[in-house]
DNA sequence: ACTACGGTTGAATCCTGAA
DNA sequence: GTTCAGGATTCAACCGTAG
């Protein structure tokens, strides 16, 4: 009781940089001034999983088909806010949700860009009618304009999936893809956040580019696996 | 004045498969009925009021007529009444237009991919704050339940971009991508059908791949060099 | 068959001047 | 002030030729 109180009162939004946080990402950004991020790498949730774990109170009686559009567009436009000038927000989808997140980025952002994952492989879903997709979706959105580092590449990038029996996160991207981005859009020493860190694959990702990483995941068991993550980091 | 009337009276839309047609696309769909056609593929004007910078004198190319979106949704409503049960639509777009011709088409089709077809090269624009595009995006999107013909493919499709000396109208795709998706979704002796022809490259496509086609094309420019392409076709 | 080198391009974007 | 059309700009990738 006592020690809570304490944090409560000494804990600021720094002093989440570069931890492991157990927090609702809109939580987070309330505490986070304007303009203190460099970069936003994400993957935001989709589906059934998040529904179930991650409605947010002023919505609670809508229907639940809509609550993670909301969810992402509510984060959506704090991290707007909590993002400088002259950077971008990175936010990966499918083709199936990439509309409405196009749209909804659209209202805040500049969208001058977007990346395809091209990773190859296998794949379920409808084998008689449908293709495979075997690729996945990043819409880059510039909040002023944001200069791209080292040289300029396309938009199609091929990369391995994180092998099955190493994936800790159904939707784990791999640190290649992760880290690229964080080159290309920021700077040795920055801070990069996301708001649905997952696995924290983005804040080792981070710590593989020298880049300070802010974050927040609501499940205790992907934090927990984050943590094992980011101490093999160390140690490497 | 005679010759007029007879063909007004004679003159069928089935007259018109496998026939170069100066027509714009909703006249030629009002005279079709419904469920006549076994595919739709369309490369339609993107609505971005777009530019050729080619500067070979011999090739300033025009800008595009019916470069709008409103266009392009009319036609999408009425191809979807024209197109067979158990079929497909592909429809070309860009990252930036992809959001809107998605939510149109949805209304209509059940859309199950999106193809990349990664042409690679490209390089104008924003140099220094924007990544290069070298891909452009096809939406597919089914009436009913159109099975794959042959391998499940996945769906990015890496394809050489028309060589500009060959090149005869300024967005042309390549026969390769057009053949592919019209192997891919259709049978020897089907009807396709393609109301923003262009330069005519469905149809030249369909005749390689043993394919009926029907198509407009408003420019009479466009549709004289359509005749030369499908000539020199029937020569090959 | 290779590499080297110089010319050309791009469903773009920026800037300027006119209305 | 604002919109809009037209012209200038840009460089990594690609093509063609030469060695």
């Amino acid at each position: 009781m006592f020690k809570e109180s304490i944090n409560s009162i000494s804990m600021t939004w720094q002093d989440k940089i570069n931890k492991i946080n157990q927090q609702d990402c809109l939580e987070l950004m309330k505490e986070m001034p304007d303009g203190c991020v460099d970069l936003c790498v994400t993957d935001p949730p989709y589906g059934i999983d998040y529904q179930s774990n991650m409605r947010i109170q002023s919505k609670q009686f809508e229907k639940l088909e809509n609550d993670d559009n909301d969810m992402r567009f509510v984060a959506f436009k704090e991290i707007y806010r909590v993002l400088k000038n002259d950077s971008v927000i990175v936010s990966f989808c499918s083709f199936k949700n990439y509309a409405v997140d196009y749209l909804e980025l659209e209202k805040y952002f500049n969208i001058k860009n977007c990346i395809i994952w091209f990773k190859g492989g296998g794949g379920i879903g409808d084998l008689e009618h449908s293709l495979l997709t075997d690729y996945e979706m990043a819409i880059v959105g510039h909040k002023g304009l944001c200069p791209i580092r080292g040289k300029r590449d396309g938009s199609v990038w091929e990369a391995q999936k994180v092998f099955s029996g190493a994936m800790t996160h159904p939707t784990e991207k791999p640190i290649d893809i992760m880290g690229r981005i964080i080159g290309k859009f920021s700077d040795v020493g920055n801070l990069v956040f996301d708001p649905f860190m997952g696995s924290w694959t983005t804040a080792r990702a981070c710590m593989e580019m020298e880049r300070n990483f802010i974050g927040a995941e609501l499940s205790a068991d992907y934090c927990e696996i984050g943590k094992q993550r980011l101490r093999q980091q160390v140690l490497l």
